[in-house]
DNA sequence: CACGTAACCTGAAAT
DNA sequence: GATTTCAGGTTACGT
Protein backbone atom coordinates (compact mmCIF):
# COMPACT_ATOMS: atom_id res chain seq x y z
CA UNK A 1 0.00 0.00 0.00
CA UNK A 2 1.24 3.29 -0.86
CA UNK A 3 1.49 5.95 1.40
CA UNK A 4 1.15 9.46 0.53
CA UNK A 5 3.86 10.79 2.33
CA UNK A 6 3.35 14.51 2.77
CA UNK A 7 -0.12 14.26 3.34
CA UNK A 8 -0.15 13.17 6.94
CA UNK A 9 -3.42 12.47 8.85
CA UNK A 10 -4.76 15.26 11.45
CA UNK A 11 -2.26 17.77 11.12
CA UNK A 12 -3.87 21.48 10.29
CA UNK A 13 -2.23 23.09 8.09
CA UNK A 14 -1.35 26.28 10.76
CA UNK A 15 0.38 23.30 12.66
CA UNK A 16 2.11 22.01 9.35
CA UNK A 17 3.25 25.22 8.39
CA UNK A 18 4.64 25.60 12.17
CA UNK A 19 7.65 22.79 11.71
CA UNK A 20 7.12 21.41 8.38
CA UNK A 21 9.61 23.30 5.53
CA UNK A 22 7.82 22.37 2.29
CA UNK A 23 4.62 23.18 0.83
CA UNK A 24 4.06 19.98 -1.39
CA UNK A 25 3.17 21.41 -5.31
CA UNK A 26 2.85 18.26 -7.30
CA UNK A 27 4.33 14.91 -8.02
CA UNK A 28 4.80 13.04 -11.35
CA UNK A 29 5.60 9.38 -11.65
CA UNK A 30 8.87 9.11 -13.83
CA UNK A 31 8.02 7.59 -17.20
CA UNK A 32 10.38 5.30 -19.29
CA UNK A 33 11.26 8.39 -21.62
CA UNK A 34 11.42 10.90 -18.41
CA UNK A 35 14.67 8.32 -17.30
CA UNK A 36 15.88 7.45 -20.88
CA UNK A 37 18.05 9.62 -23.58
CA UNK A 38 15.76 12.08 -24.12
CA UNK A 39 17.31 13.72 -21.21
CA UNK A 40 14.11 15.78 -20.04
CA UNK A 41 11.09 15.97 -17.89
CA UNK A 42 7.94 16.01 -19.13
CA UNK A 43 5.73 18.54 -16.59
CA UNK A 44 2.35 17.87 -17.21
CA UNK A 45 0.36 21.16 -18.18
CA UNK A 46 -1.43 21.72 -15.57
CA UNK A 47 1.49 21.65 -12.77
CA UNK A 48 3.59 23.26 -14.88
CA UNK A 49 1.00 26.54 -16.27
CA UNK A 50 -0.33 26.78 -12.21
CA UNK A 51 3.24 26.44 -10.62
CA UNK A 52 5.40 27.25 -13.31
CA UNK A 53 4.26 29.55 -15.63
CA UNK A 54 6.06 30.57 -19.10
CA UNK A 55 4.05 34.30 -19.67
CA UNK A 56 6.01 34.76 -22.44
CA UNK A 57 7.89 37.43 -20.82
CA UNK A 58 9.77 34.64 -19.24
CA UNK A 59 11.50 34.17 -22.37
CA UNK A 60 11.13 31.82 -25.46
CA UNK A 61 14.40 30.11 -24.76
CA UNK A 62 12.51 29.32 -21.18
CA UNK A 63 13.81 30.15 -17.96
CA UNK A 64 16.30 28.36 -15.71
CA UNK A 65 14.92 26.86 -12.29
CA UNK A 66 16.58 26.31 -9.54
CA UNK A 67 15.78 23.69 -6.86
CA UNK A 68 17.07 21.98 -3.48
CA UNK A 69 17.25 18.81 -2.81
CA UNK A 70 16.86 16.61 0.35
CA UNK A 71 20.65 17.21 1.23
CA UNK A 72 20.43 20.84 0.30
CA UNK A 73 22.35 20.25 -3.08
CA UNK A 74 21.42 22.70 -5.55
CA UNK A 75 19.79 21.74 -8.93
CA UNK A 76 19.36 24.04 -11.91
CA UNK A 77 17.04 23.01 -14.87
CA UNK A 78 16.24 24.59 -17.92
CA UNK A 79 12.34 24.80 -18.40
CA UNK A 80 10.96 25.34 -21.33
CA UNK A 81 7.95 25.24 -23.71
CA UNK A 82 8.32 22.62 -26.62
CA UNK A 83 5.76 24.02 -28.78
CA UNK A 84 6.31 20.57 -30.91
CA UNK A 85 4.77 18.82 -28.43
CA UNK A 86 2.90 21.09 -26.55
CA UNK A 87 4.52 20.34 -23.66
CA UNK A 88 6.29 21.62 -20.52
CA UNK A 89 10.27 20.38 -19.99
CA UNK A 90 13.23 20.53 -17.71
CA UNK A 91 15.53 19.86 -20.12
CA UNK A 92 19.15 20.79 -19.26
CA UNK A 93 20.62 19.34 -16.47
CA UNK A 94 17.61 16.99 -15.80
CA UNK A 95 20.03 13.81 -16.95
CA UNK A 96 22.03 14.23 -14.25
CA UNK A 97 19.73 14.60 -11.33
CA UNK A 98 18.22 10.78 -12.92
CA UNK A 99 21.52 10.02 -12.79
CA UNK A 100 22.64 10.75 -9.57
CA UNK A 101 19.42 9.73 -7.91
CA UNK A 102 19.50 6.34 -9.89
CA UNK A 103 15.95 7.15 -10.85
CA UNK A 104 14.40 4.40 -12.86
CA UNK A 105 10.68 4.45 -14.05
CA UNK A 106 7.74 4.41 -12.22
CA UNK A 107 9.74 6.51 -9.41
CA UNK A 108 8.02 9.58 -8.35
CA UNK A 109 9.84 12.89 -8.39
CA UNK A 110 7.80 15.58 -6.00
CA UNK A 111 7.94 18.91 -6.35
CA UNK A 112 7.36 21.74 -3.62
CA UNK A 113 8.50 24.93 -2.48
CA UNK A 114 9.42 27.36 0.66
CA UNK A 115 6.18 27.89 2.07
CA UNK A 116 7.49 31.46 3.22
CA UNK A 117 9.19 32.45 -0.13
CA UNK A 118 7.46 30.95 -3.00
CA UNK A 119 10.45 31.20 -5.27
CA UNK A 120 12.96 28.72 -3.36
CA UNK A 121 11.92 25.54 -5.28
CA UNK A 122 12.36 22.24 -3.65
CA UNK A 123 12.88 18.78 -5.74
CA UNK A 124 12.29 15.32 -3.86
CA UNK A 125 11.73 11.96 -5.34
CA UNK A 126 10.70 8.40 -3.93
CA UNK A 127 11.32 5.07 -4.94
CA UNK A 128 8.20 3.60 -7.42
CA UNK A 129 5.93 2.41 -4.56
CA UNK A 130 4.39 -1.12 -3.79
CA UNK A 131 7.50 -2.25 -0.83
CA UNK A 132 7.75 0.37 0.94
CA UNK A 133 4.68 -1.06 3.25
CA UNK A 134 6.56 -4.76 2.66
CA UNK A 135 9.52 -4.18 3.75
CA UNK A 136 12.00 -1.46 5.57
CA UNK A 137 13.44 0.98 3.12
CA UNK A 138 17.19 0.34 2.07
CA UNK A 139 19.68 3.58 2.52
CA UNK A 140 19.04 5.82 -0.21
CA UNK A 141 15.79 4.78 -1.07
CA UNK A 142 14.57 7.93 -1.01
CA UNK A 143 14.82 11.98 -0.73
CA UNK A 144 13.66 14.63 0.86
CA UNK A 145 14.76 16.18 4.38
CA UNK A 146 11.52 17.38 5.65
CA UNK A 147 7.99 17.07 6.02
CA UNK A 148 5.16 18.38 3.42
CA UNK A 149 2.07 19.84 3.33
CA UNK A 150 -0.01 20.71 0.07
CA UNK A 151 -0.16 23.61 -1.70
CA UNK A 152 -3.66 23.60 -2.55
CA UNK A 153 -6.84 22.05 -2.47
CA UNK A 154 -7.06 19.50 -5.86
CA UNK A 155 -3.91 17.80 -5.15
CA UNK A 156 -4.47 15.17 -8.66
CA UNK A 157 -8.28 15.22 -7.94
CA UNK A 158 -8.26 14.93 -12.14
CA UNK A 159 -4.90 13.17 -12.26
CA UNK A 160 -3.79 9.42 -12.67
CA UNK A 161 -1.85 9.72 -9.46
CA UNK A 162 -4.52 10.04 -7.02
CA UNK A 163 -4.92 7.53 -4.72
CA UNK A 164 -8.93 6.48 -4.88
CA UNK A 165 -8.97 4.96 -1.35
CA UNK A 166 -7.25 8.30 0.18
CA UNK A 167 -9.11 10.71 2.66
CA UNK A 168 -9.19 14.57 2.09
CA UNK A 169 -10.12 16.55 4.99
CA UNK A 170 -10.54 20.68 4.67
CA UNK A 171 -9.18 22.58 7.00
CA UNK A 172 -8.00 26.52 7.49
CA UNK A 173 -8.77 27.01 3.76
CA UNK A 174 -5.91 24.29 2.66
CA UNK A 175 -7.33 20.96 2.41
CA UNK A 176 -5.51 17.68 3.10
CA UNK A 177 -5.16 14.37 1.85
CA UNK A 178 -4.18 11.53 3.57
CA UNK A 179 -4.20 6.95 2.97
CA UNK A 180 -6.84 5.63 5.19
CA UNK A 181 -5.16 1.83 4.88
CA UNK A 182 -2.37 0.37 6.98
CA UNK A 183 -2.06 3.46 9.24
CA UNK A 184 1.78 3.33 10.80
CA UNK A 185 1.64 2.30 14.10
CA UNK A 186 2.79 4.62 16.87
CA UNK A 187 3.34 8.22 15.85
CA UNK A 188 2.86 9.72 12.75
CA UNK A 189 5.93 11.22 12.02
CA UNK A 190 8.54 8.85 12.58
CA UNK A 191 8.17 6.54 10.17
CA UNK A 192 8.19 9.29 7.54
CA UNK A 193 11.07 10.86 8.62
CA UNK A 194 13.02 7.34 9.10
CA UNK A 195 11.89 6.84 5.28
CA UNK A 196 13.34 10.22 4.29
CA UNK A 197 15.55 10.83 5.61
CA UNK A 198 17.69 7.90 6.88
CA UNK A 199 20.46 8.97 4.12
CA UNK A 200 20.41 12.74 4.92
CA UNK A 201 23.98 13.73 5.21
CA UNK A 202 22.88 17.25 6.97
CA UNK A 203 21.28 14.89 9.72
CA UNK A 204 17.97 15.83 9.78
CA UNK A 205 16.16 12.72 11.04
CA UNK A 206 14.07 12.06 13.51
CA UNK A 207 15.89 11.60 16.88
CA UNK B 1 48.72 1.52 -47.91
CA UNK B 2 48.16 5.07 -47.87
CA UNK B 3 49.99 7.32 -49.78
CA UNK B 4 50.51 11.35 -47.73
CA UNK B 5 49.95 12.82 -50.61
CA UNK B 6 51.48 16.40 -50.09
CA UNK B 7 54.50 15.28 -47.96
CA UNK B 8 56.46 14.36 -50.84
CA UNK B 9 60.29 13.27 -50.16
CA UNK B 10 63.41 15.25 -50.75
CA UNK B 11 62.03 18.43 -52.44
CA UNK B 12 62.63 21.35 -50.26
CA UNK B 13 60.82 24.08 -49.49
CA UNK B 14 61.57 26.55 -51.18
CA UNK B 15 61.52 24.33 -54.51
CA UNK B 16 58.29 23.10 -53.70
CA UNK B 17 57.01 26.49 -53.49
CA UNK B 18 57.86 27.44 -56.76
CA UNK B 19 55.78 25.05 -58.91
CA UNK B 20 53.18 24.02 -55.82
CA UNK B 21 50.06 26.36 -55.56
CA UNK B 22 49.18 25.52 -52.14
CA UNK B 23 50.02 25.34 -48.82
CA UNK B 24 48.53 22.11 -46.77
CA UNK B 25 46.91 23.22 -43.83
CA UNK B 26 45.09 19.94 -42.41
CA UNK B 27 43.38 17.15 -42.92
CA UNK B 28 39.53 16.05 -41.62
CA UNK B 29 38.67 12.59 -42.17
CA UNK B 30 34.55 13.00 -42.19
CA UNK B 31 32.45 11.21 -39.81
CA UNK B 32 28.55 10.42 -40.54
CA UNK B 33 27.60 13.44 -38.67
CA UNK B 34 29.63 15.87 -40.76
CA UNK B 35 28.16 13.88 -43.78
CA UNK B 36 24.84 13.45 -42.23
CA UNK B 37 21.67 15.60 -41.59
CA UNK B 38 23.37 17.63 -39.22
CA UNK B 39 24.96 20.06 -41.75
CA UNK B 40 27.76 21.03 -40.50
CA UNK B 41 31.66 20.14 -40.59
CA UNK B 42 33.24 19.86 -37.10
CA UNK B 43 36.80 21.69 -37.52
CA UNK B 44 39.21 20.09 -35.05
CA UNK B 45 39.88 22.65 -31.96
CA UNK B 46 43.49 22.80 -32.96
CA UNK B 47 43.51 23.65 -36.49
CA UNK B 48 40.42 25.87 -36.30
CA UNK B 49 42.60 28.40 -33.80
CA UNK B 50 45.96 27.77 -35.53
CA UNK B 51 44.33 28.56 -39.29
CA UNK B 52 41.19 29.93 -38.67
CA UNK B 53 41.13 31.83 -35.48
CA UNK B 54 37.94 33.33 -34.60
CA UNK B 55 39.11 36.62 -32.01
CA UNK B 56 35.79 37.78 -30.82
CA UNK B 57 36.11 41.00 -33.09
CA UNK B 58 36.14 37.92 -35.62
CA UNK B 59 32.48 38.44 -35.03
CA UNK B 60 30.57 36.61 -32.26
CA UNK B 61 28.06 35.24 -35.22
CA UNK B 62 30.83 33.86 -36.81
CA UNK B 63 32.40 34.89 -40.22
CA UNK B 64 31.99 33.78 -44.03
CA UNK B 65 34.71 32.28 -44.86
CA UNK B 66 35.03 31.51 -48.54
CA UNK B 67 37.53 28.77 -50.48
CA UNK B 68 38.21 27.67 -54.04
CA UNK B 69 37.81 24.16 -54.58
CA UNK B 70 39.92 22.10 -57.53
CA UNK B 71 38.00 23.15 -60.30
CA UNK B 72 38.09 26.79 -59.43
CA UNK B 73 34.58 27.28 -57.95
CA UNK B 74 33.93 29.48 -55.18
CA UNK B 75 32.41 28.09 -51.58
CA UNK B 76 31.45 30.24 -49.11
CA UNK B 77 30.45 28.70 -45.87
CA UNK B 78 29.83 30.10 -42.11
CA UNK B 79 32.48 29.57 -39.53
CA UNK B 80 31.77 29.86 -36.19
CA UNK B 81 32.17 28.73 -32.32
CA UNK B 82 29.40 26.70 -30.51
CA UNK B 83 29.41 27.32 -27.24
CA UNK B 84 27.70 24.73 -26.25
CA UNK B 85 29.47 21.96 -27.21
CA UNK B 86 32.96 23.84 -27.39
CA UNK B 87 33.63 23.33 -31.31
CA UNK B 88 34.51 25.06 -34.14
CA UNK B 89 32.00 24.53 -37.33
CA UNK B 90 31.17 24.89 -40.62
CA UNK B 91 27.09 24.93 -41.14
CA UNK B 92 25.87 27.36 -43.88
CA UNK B 93 26.93 25.93 -47.36
CA UNK B 94 28.57 22.86 -45.96
CA UNK B 95 26.04 20.45 -46.78
CA UNK B 96 25.73 22.08 -50.28
CA UNK B 97 29.88 20.92 -50.06
CA UNK B 98 28.95 17.76 -49.28
CA UNK B 99 25.92 17.12 -51.88
CA UNK B 100 27.99 18.26 -54.68
CA UNK B 101 30.73 15.99 -54.12
CA UNK B 102 29.15 13.28 -53.49
CA UNK B 103 30.85 13.03 -50.10
CA UNK B 104 30.94 9.87 -47.58
CA UNK B 105 31.82 9.01 -44.33
CA UNK B 106 35.30 8.30 -44.19
CA UNK B 107 36.12 10.67 -46.96
CA UNK B 108 38.76 13.26 -46.33
CA UNK B 109 38.52 16.56 -46.80
CA UNK B 110 41.98 18.82 -47.34
CA UNK B 111 41.99 22.60 -46.09
CA UNK B 112 44.98 24.77 -47.64
CA UNK B 113 45.75 28.30 -48.24
CA UNK B 114 47.77 30.15 -51.03
CA UNK B 115 51.73 30.68 -49.98
CA UNK B 116 51.67 34.46 -50.92
CA UNK B 117 47.89 35.28 -50.11
CA UNK B 118 47.02 33.55 -46.75
CA UNK B 119 43.57 34.77 -47.15
CA UNK B 120 42.94 32.78 -50.49
CA UNK B 121 41.89 29.44 -48.87
CA UNK B 122 41.28 26.18 -50.66
CA UNK B 123 39.03 23.25 -49.74
CA UNK B 124 40.20 19.97 -51.36
CA UNK B 125 38.86 16.55 -50.37
CA UNK B 126 40.04 12.39 -51.95
CA UNK B 127 37.69 9.53 -51.04
CA UNK B 128 38.39 7.44 -48.45
CA UNK B 129 41.74 5.14 -47.78
CA UNK B 130 42.81 2.01 -48.46
CA UNK B 131 42.58 1.41 -52.37
CA UNK B 132 44.35 4.15 -53.93
CA UNK B 133 47.63 1.82 -53.90
CA UNK B 134 45.46 -1.35 -54.68
CA UNK B 135 43.58 -0.23 -57.90
CA UNK B 136 43.86 2.81 -60.28
CA UNK B 137 41.40 5.34 -59.10
CA UNK B 138 37.79 5.72 -60.55
CA UNK B 139 36.79 8.68 -62.20
CA UNK B 140 35.81 11.91 -59.78
CA UNK B 141 37.82 9.76 -56.50
CA UNK B 142 39.44 12.94 -55.61
CA UNK B 143 39.77 16.73 -56.08
CA UNK B 144 42.58 19.12 -56.01
CA UNK B 145 43.91 20.84 -59.36
CA UNK B 146 47.53 21.36 -57.55
CA UNK B 147 50.34 20.23 -55.28
CA UNK B 148 50.53 20.44 -51.74
CA UNK B 149 53.09 21.33 -49.34
CA UNK B 150 53.22 21.30 -45.32
CA UNK B 151 51.85 24.53 -43.87
CA UNK B 152 54.09 24.01 -40.75
CA UNK B 153 57.06 21.68 -39.28
CA UNK B 154 54.67 19.46 -37.11
CA UNK B 155 51.91 17.93 -38.69
CA UNK B 156 50.30 15.61 -36.25
CA UNK B 157 53.47 14.61 -34.63
CA UNK B 158 51.60 14.27 -31.42
CA UNK B 159 48.40 12.93 -32.74
CA UNK B 160 47.07 9.46 -34.38
CA UNK B 161 47.54 9.97 -38.17
CA UNK B 162 51.24 10.41 -38.14
CA UNK B 163 52.66 7.58 -39.94
CA UNK B 164 55.28 6.10 -37.30
CA UNK B 165 57.38 5.15 -40.44
CA UNK B 166 57.61 8.22 -41.78
CA UNK B 167 61.20 9.95 -42.53
CA UNK B 168 61.45 13.63 -41.54
CA UNK B 169 63.58 16.76 -42.95
CA UNK B 170 63.92 19.94 -41.98
CA UNK B 171 64.76 22.84 -44.35
CA UNK B 172 64.27 26.10 -44.66
CA UNK B 173 63.00 26.38 -41.35
CA UNK B 174 60.18 23.80 -42.89
CA UNK B 175 60.09 20.46 -41.90
CA UNK B 176 59.54 17.50 -44.89
CA UNK B 177 58.00 13.90 -43.96
CA UNK B 178 57.57 11.48 -46.38
CA UNK B 179 56.96 7.53 -46.53
CA UNK B 180 59.92 5.44 -47.03
CA UNK B 181 58.32 2.22 -47.83
CA UNK B 182 56.79 1.28 -51.22
CA UNK B 183 58.58 4.39 -52.75
CA UNK B 184 56.31 5.07 -56.19
CA UNK B 185 58.38 4.45 -59.35
CA UNK B 186 59.44 7.38 -61.51
CA UNK B 187 58.31 10.58 -61.04
CA UNK B 188 57.37 11.54 -57.14
CA UNK B 189 55.66 14.13 -58.78
CA UNK B 190 52.93 12.31 -61.42
CA UNK B 191 51.55 9.74 -59.02
CA UNK B 192 50.07 12.64 -56.99
CA UNK B 193 49.05 14.82 -59.94
CA UNK B 194 47.39 11.83 -61.56
CA UNK B 195 45.62 11.44 -58.81
CA UNK B 196 44.54 14.58 -57.91
CA UNK B 197 43.37 15.79 -60.99
CA UNK B 198 42.16 12.95 -63.14
CA UNK B 199 38.70 14.24 -63.72
CA UNK B 200 39.19 18.06 -62.88
CA UNK B 201 37.17 20.28 -65.52
CA UNK B 202 39.70 22.90 -65.44
CA UNK B 203 42.59 20.32 -67.17
CA UNK B 204 45.25 21.12 -64.52
CA UNK B 205 46.76 18.03 -65.43
CA UNK B 206 50.13 16.36 -65.14
CA UNK B 207 50.61 16.64 -69.18
C1' DC C 1 3.69 24.17 -43.05
C1' DA C 2 7.47 21.12 -44.41
C1' DC C 3 12.04 21.49 -44.91
C1' DG C 4 16.68 23.05 -44.21
C1' DT C 5 19.73 24.65 -41.03
C1' DA C 6 21.41 27.29 -36.76
C1' DA C 7 22.05 26.63 -32.10
C1' DC C 8 22.05 23.93 -28.07
C1' DC C 9 22.97 19.61 -25.28
C1' DT C 10 25.14 15.34 -23.65
C1' DG C 11 27.81 11.08 -23.22
C1' DA C 12 31.82 8.85 -24.34
C1' DA C 13 36.37 8.96 -25.21
C1' DA C 14 40.64 10.89 -25.10
C1' DT C 15 44.05 13.48 -22.58
C1' DG D 1 40.58 11.46 -12.01
C1' DA D 2 39.20 15.93 -13.63
C1' DT D 3 38.98 18.27 -17.85
C1' DT D 4 38.63 18.76 -22.80
C1' DT D 5 37.13 17.37 -27.08
C1' DC D 6 33.74 16.13 -30.35
C1' DA D 7 30.39 12.83 -32.57
C1' DG D 8 25.84 12.33 -32.49
C1' DG D 9 21.77 13.92 -30.92
C1' DT D 10 17.95 17.40 -29.93
C1' DT D 11 14.87 21.53 -30.54
C1' DA D 12 13.90 26.09 -32.67
C1' DC D 13 13.35 28.94 -36.30
C1' DG D 14 13.37 31.11 -40.94
C1' DT D 15 11.92 30.54 -45.50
Amino acid sequence: MQINHWLSPPISAAAAKIHLSKEALFEKPLTPSDVGKLNRLVIPKQHAERYFPLNGGGGEKGLLLGFEDEAGKSWRFRYSYWNSSQSYVLTKGWSRFVKEKRLDAGDIVVFARHPDDLGRLFIGWRRRGGQEAAAPPPPNSGGWSGLLYPAHSHVDIHGKERNRNSKRLRLFGVNLEWDEEEPTSGSIEEPFLEYYSSHCPTGHTAS
